[in-house]
DNA sequence: TTGTAGGCGTTATCAC
DNA sequence: GTGATAACGCCTACAA
């Protein structure tokens, strides 16, 4: 029941060769059909419903109008904030948006890269998750190297356009998120309102946020004359940070420590559960701080300290610099820095 | 720089003919490559790196394998839940989801599934925004035709899988949300904790999904012994709640109300958080519910009444939907049950 | 089991 | 300006 209409059945109702049909049509930049047969064509082809084939014009052409977009998960606040700029902006380029999640899986990561790959996609912006276990293993030997880093490189060479958001990656353009220097304003801003004693809920050994975030964030306090007295390792996730929480409480350690501080908002609002489920209150039992401001911050009470980082403009940037000359954005690394927020869940001490 | 090498040049590396080294690569039905082969074929492709191309691949084969998603707004948390489900499935099911955001404007909705047509997707999900406009105009002398039911059964006709989510659409497979039957169990429940008089934070008068809500829990309090005395009209957004709270406030009503009913979650923490900028406590000075149950709501306080709308189940049957048999899934409307679940934004009255 | 050749729907390079 | 016609990269009857 399909009406496969294709263009040559156009051409023919309308009495004109295919070639002309398909200037008429798509109006090509050597535009040299008279307006009359340009009515004629366009009449047919309304009447018989003609819908050009995407797949036929891209395989025509040598080129695709598609954007691949790798993202962790897409049910995150902080991704789809991301996902939501980035297809946004590619639309407004004439681009479609091919979305997949790597549910932080490195395996899948490289077996969408891929498919991105088969797709002959115009360019791929990817998102978040980056491990840091390939570059670990060789002891730093080669860190600017990964199977990540390659792939990406490889993608490139083959005229694909990529973007990184977040870490930036080695030898691909990149808009790099300061990690470390909103960990480090935000340790100064608690350490401002009177904190000394920190305890961090840091996510997985292998993952470069939570690492730099992490690493910024006790090099400043101690810096600043505070210290990060105890720290639990968990899932990047709100599970993670709720079951960071109990396992300090458990440990006992909240008493001596003045201020939670999590790698990311959506641990710290897990925390901020798990506090709840224990009665403690914030800020009046323990104060709490998160990273990444999320609009889900919106509505939690009390208000959740965060270092913002612009999702919209990683995403809108991030398009572009994809689709940009790959000459001059080649190793390109925009940073964006990001802003501390302070708010009720760490109040000032004095 | 592009290595584009072609089948060709894998079958020539290889000794064979293209016919053999495209069986031994995709190894299709007729499996029938001597082994020997085969391993030649794939040593071949390995050492010139190729890559098929999936766009020569769609134009050969006559079908792509891209399901097109077309949601609201993506970094909505209820279709963001929706889409990670979407994706999930539809990756499982060796389909490329091809996302784009209607930003709910109906000619945007048009153009993109003009577009999902041209890329002769294999399928395609629809979400939300469901305008109930162009029925409108008309005066029910047609409800069951308006522009996007005419657009999605064309697609249908011509071979693409349709799905919609939310509402169901005429002649479309859809997994229908039974927002009447949740809207009068929450009119129920809340009746059964001794609320009667209800304020309702209305979305667009245009809005299907809020208008369900809306007429059926306004039936059923009424049937139990309850009125809604107060309507707002407003964006069905945050910030539509948040006004719609406001104006119920300036216009000095809430004194009259039991609780304040919001018809979706969003415009429920708007509203939730109005109330906290007028210092007004929930659910000591109001008692709201939302509608939805998004992921949001487990990281405010108080607990929020709603009703839980099973979102990974919709984007699971709607791609189920979507890849089934057309002769069979057409016009089969999917009723999802939604359940009420109580929280301390509305507290036993008695 | 393997190879030959035609075709998928467009675009683009040529002549006319 | 317009029209044949060769690509584009792959799949798949049909033959061998």
């Amino acid at each position: 029941m399909r009406d496969r209409t294709t263009l040559s059945d156009v051409a023919r109702e309308a009495g004109v060769s295919l070639a002309t049909a398909s200037r008429a049509i798509n109006g090509s930049a050597d535009r040299s059909v008279r307006p009359e047969l340009v009515a004629r064509v366009r009449a047919a082809a309304e009447a018989l419903h003609y819908s050009p084939d995407a797949t036929a014009q891209a395989m025509a052409r040598g080129r695709t109008t598609t954007l691949g977009l790798l993202v962790h998960d897409i049910a995150d606040p902080y991704f789809s904030a991301i996902a939501s700029a980035v297809v946004r902006t590619a639309e407004a380029e004439g681009l479609q948006v091919s979305l997949a999640t790597t549910q932080n899986d490195p395996a899948r990561e490289a077996a969408l890269l891929d498919l991105v790959r088969r797709q002959r996609a115009r360019a791929v912006v990817i998102a978040g998750g980056r491990s840091a276990g390939a570059d670990a293993e060789r002891d730093g030997a080669d860190p600017a190297s990964s199977a990540l880093t390659d792939a990406l490189t490889a993608l490139a060479r083959q005229g694909v356009g990529v973007a990184a958001i977040g870490q930036p990656v080695p030898g691909v353009a990149s808009v790099a998120v300061d990690n470390a220097g909103g960990a480090a304003a935000l340790a100064d801003a608690l350490l401002g309102r009177g904190y000394r004693r920190f305890a961090l809920l840091d996510g997985p050994a292998d993952r470069v946020t939570a690492r730099d975030r992490r690493d910024a964030f006790e090099a400043a306090a101690r810096a600043g004359g505070g210290d990060v007295v105890a720290r639990e390792r968990t899932p990047f996730t709100w599970e993670g940070g709720h079951e960071g929480l109990d396992r300090l409480a458990d440990a006992g350690v909240l008493a001596e420590v003045d201020a939670v501080v999590a790698t990311n908002d959506v641990m710290a609002l897990g925390a901020l559960a798990a506090a709840r489920a224990r009665d403690l209150s914030v800020p009046g039992d323990l104060a709490l701080a998160g990273f990444g401001g999320i609009s889900t911050l919106r509505d939690v009470v009390p208000g959740l300290t965060t270092v913002a980082v612009p999702m919209e403009e990683l995403g809108v940037r991030a398009v572009r610099l994809a689709l940009g000359d790959p000459a001059t954005t080649r190793d390109v690394v925009e940073q964006v820095g990001c802003d501390v927020v302070l708010r009720d869940s760490t109040p000032p001490l004095d």
